[in-house]
DNA sequence: CAACAATTAAAACAGTTGTTTAGTGCAAGG
DNA sequence: CCTTGCACTAAACAACTGTTTTAATTGTTG
């Protein structure tokens, strides 16, 4: 249809590669070819595979913290102080909400997510910090006033724990279910899991040091 | 000084070279060339690229499993049930000790769980539920067991919480670390993070699901 | 010391990687 | 009608990958 569809099938189909095996295990041969476009295409559109890469996180973090954004601006405008609670909850319903909207999946951000934390090649994560910071200072701003109590050092760190939770359950939450499916025959959707994760991290981050 | 002198060093370089960049971004020739020996010797050693990436781990969970099977058998035989806050301080202290005591950097081997993880190739995660399944079942049990008031589904998502927020936190130590360091002047040792893990951790699996 | 096996070494192997080059087709503008 | 620019393609590039082969060198044992 569009004189460069060619864009949006190179970035469908490393998207959902990337998501599945990792960066340097999926050469621009398979992208371009699950494509069906030319190998030359990658480097004629995007630079290189690097570009590429961020191309890939750019088209899904940027409408995600402009939920996000959205979210919080609509919830401060209401008044009082946010909740730990409600922070997660707007972190949580607000990626799956903004991502899903717009059909695509939202347990393939989070396994892109995943990677880009323990794959981060640098290029990745420089990208990411300069091009997302903002957003995401905003929301540990918020969060650390939803928790007074913290000194700054201990609640970076209680951050840095509840981001791993959720990172690390969300971006394997297909392999997770099904163990869980095939030991108890109890199925897990993604929102009944968040609704795990909610009071779960914000006990996590709430709890006084010293238990 | 022995005749397979070559075996360590190759282990020893492929360990460092493993956690500092990833299995697939690490090839054969940078791990001889830094071990000081020829490129077949891995071949020739250990079968394949895969059989090496098997050998680090092992090398380290052998010790490490065992170490823990120890402090369990030490801490049931006293008699009364385990706390949750006494089941994650062995898996800390005893993860912490039993790889320091041998010379070797803690937090590298969090980096290869991590990565262990994130990058499996299948073979790498086969190989060590295979090998260490018996233990991870064993301790999982026994914290269930410090958690009576959590239904089997439940215990398990937290269980999975519990893991991502140690697993990521402590694999990225460095980094969180010097971003602390940087931005508050707070210096933070890996026991000191054990300390402020080990109460959120807890918090975390103890909270009634309905908060 | 001779003979055998174990280990190390150099070199080549076949395959894959990301990237570049040169050229094709096509549509819009003068 | 010709040209300019854009999207796309096939082919080749040089570099790198894990692995194997063949030969040289050890170390050990009869």
């Amino acid at each position: 249809m569009s004189q460069t569809d060619t864009i949006g099938r190179i970035l469908d189909a490393a998207e959902v590669l990337f998501a599945e095996r990792g960066f340097t295990e999926t050469s621009l041969r398979t992208i371009t070819s699950t494509a069906g476009v030319n190998l030359a295409a990658v480097n004629y559109h995007f630079g290189s595979k690097k570009e590429l890469i961020q191309a890939v996180f750019e088209r899904f973090l940027t409408p995600f913290t402009a939920s996000l954004a959205g979210e919080l601006d609509r919830r401060e405008a209401a008044g009082q102080r946010l909740t730990v609670e409600e922070l997660l909850e707007s972190l949580y319903r607000v990626g799956l909400g903004s991502l899903a909207a717009e059909g695509r999946d939202p347990q393939r951000f989070m396994r892109l997510l995943g990677l880009a934390y323990s794959q981060s090649q640098g290029h990745l994560r420089r990208f990411i910090v300069s091009r997302y910071g903002d957003s995401y200072h905003r929301f540990a701003g918020l969060l650390e006033r939803a928790l007074p109590h913290l000194d700054p050092v201990s609640f970076y760190w209680r951050l840095y724990f509840m981001l791993g939770a959720t990172v690390f359950t969300l971006s394997s939450f297909d392999a997770i279910e099904a163990i869980l499916r095939e030991d108890f025959g109890a199925q897990s959707s993604l929102p009944e899991t968040l609704d795990r994760l909610v009071p779960a991290a914000a006990a996590m981050l709430k709890v006084n040091a010293e238990g």
